[in-house]
DNA sequence: ATACAATGTGTTAATATGACGCAATGTACA
DNA sequence: TGTACATTGCGTCATATTAACACATTGTAT
């Protein structure tokens, strides 16, 4: 949650942060993109400050492309977090001092601080995780194995989760986590994934394509067991059409 | 959005605030709380800030009742809004001298603030406008009436309209903005006005009562021209009940 | 060649939805 | 007093949507 940015406390917004829920999705399981701090080995979500003359919205795209290299990704405020004690003893002053706080910045960052949560949905090919710190490890985490985390942010991500889920069935979700070219299978079993239960197939089918964003190509995936499955593309102009009107059906 | 409370600066958390979108219904219209503040006749959304010792749920349920009187109230936080420039050069000195500032906390009160919307669904007839200043004027104003607003109060408004459209198919939101008796025609018009467009009556009621959290009262409603209409009454705990599994269908 | 596992397409019954018809009720006014 | 009228309550029907399932097709593995 630190080391992203390290101005003068002074030039960031006090008592205030972000914390980002990065989706991905590979190997059929969605994970989730965390961090481990040198210091102690304790897990969080990637996260920053926002600088005094930053949108909140445009601190939180920093943090993103900070630890994925991504820009223009799919990216949406949920919710803010802000119960009284949720950061109370965090930063012990041994633990500023290795990540080389000077002394009179203990107080900024020993406060109370407020997080507004984000969520963002990646491309798993194209994100590299990014260490600016090499104590730091930056790793993807199958979403079901996600281990202990720092403060609330184990019901930082369950709350992104369930938002991901209810829309879901809004909008077009899997534009943003899928690679360019996909299968019908693979779009179902990333539904399934993030909606924790089994789908029709065919009925998965027939709801997606009636959708209209997706485009059938004269391809199939190679280097497969049994049927090679067609491959598809995303129609963007439609999938932007739809995603300003919405969805009604749910899955 | 300042008088409600006056503590000294430092028991806020710093540049954060609460907006509260405090929605009524009466007269077959969706009334919003809005305050006019004395000292240039401006309005606003019921707002205040945050104790440093003090949840932000529990800093807008704090708002809430301050204005409304009311306590045990839907409230429910929508998005939080950070733009840069949203307070830039809203108190003048002028101003905040009229609010009773001090001089050495004007700082504070200048410095950029984020928000956190929350909205609120109220009994109408039950809630009271409370003024704690009188050069205060607290006011329902039909939410096509709306006049212009401070800031980006405004789009705070919008917003939580919009989130509050969403949740109605979402949660049977009728609950909390009717008096304990009412009838179909009555819930049908609240629908229909928040959804802003009319609905058939026949199949408002088949869907209405499908859900199962209304009770049949052996009572009509009296004094009424036509017709006297029926009236129902919340089944409370059906209604717990299905805001946890939440609904399916849409209006 | 044949078994097998997964894909692509079609069918059908149950349910939900939208668009109406019509009788019943209570007030207003001749 | 009784007739017009707006509004309510209940029902019907055609259509759309959904869930559940059958079957032929394809390509790999043995």
């Amino acid at each position: 949650m630190l080391k992203t940015q390290l101005k003068n406390s002074k030039e960031y917004q006090p008592g205030l942060s972000i914390d980002c829920v990065i989706f991905g999705f590979d190997d059929n399981q969605l994970k989730v993109l965390l961090i481990k701090t040198g210091y102690d080995d304790s897990w969080s979500l990637p996260g920053g400050f926002i600088s005094i003359d930053e949108d909140i919205d445009t601190a939180a795209v920093s943090v993103l492309q900070a630890r994925t290299g991504l820009m223009g990704i799919f990216l949406r405020q949920f919710a803010t977090f802000g119960t009284v004690g949720r950061n109370q003893n965090h930063f012990s002053s041994d633990s500023l001092a290795y990540f080389g706080i000077p002394p009179e910045e203990e107080k900024w960052y020993k406060s109370r601080f407020v997080t507004i949560g984000y969520y963002a949905l990646v491309n798993f090919s194209k994100a590299i995780p990014r260490i600016d710190n090499p104590s730091e490890t930056v790793q993807w985490v199958d979403h079901h194995k996600v281990p202990a985390l720092i403060l609330d942010h184990r019901a930082i991500l369950d709350r992104a989760l369930e938002t991901l889920r209810t829309e879901l069935s809004l909008m077009p979700v899997g534009y943003n986590l899928l690679p360019e070219k996909f299968t019908i299978p693979d779009l179902q079993k990333l539904y399934e994934t993030i909606l924790g239960r089994k789908l029709d197939r065919r009925n998965f089918l027939r709801k997606i394509t009636a959708i209209g964003i997706l485009t059938k190509l004269d391809e199939k995936k190679s280097n497969v067991a049994h049927k090679a499955p067609n491959l598809y593309c995303f129609d963007k102009n439609k999938y932007e059409e739809v995603l300003k009107n919405g969805l009604t059906q749910g899955w």
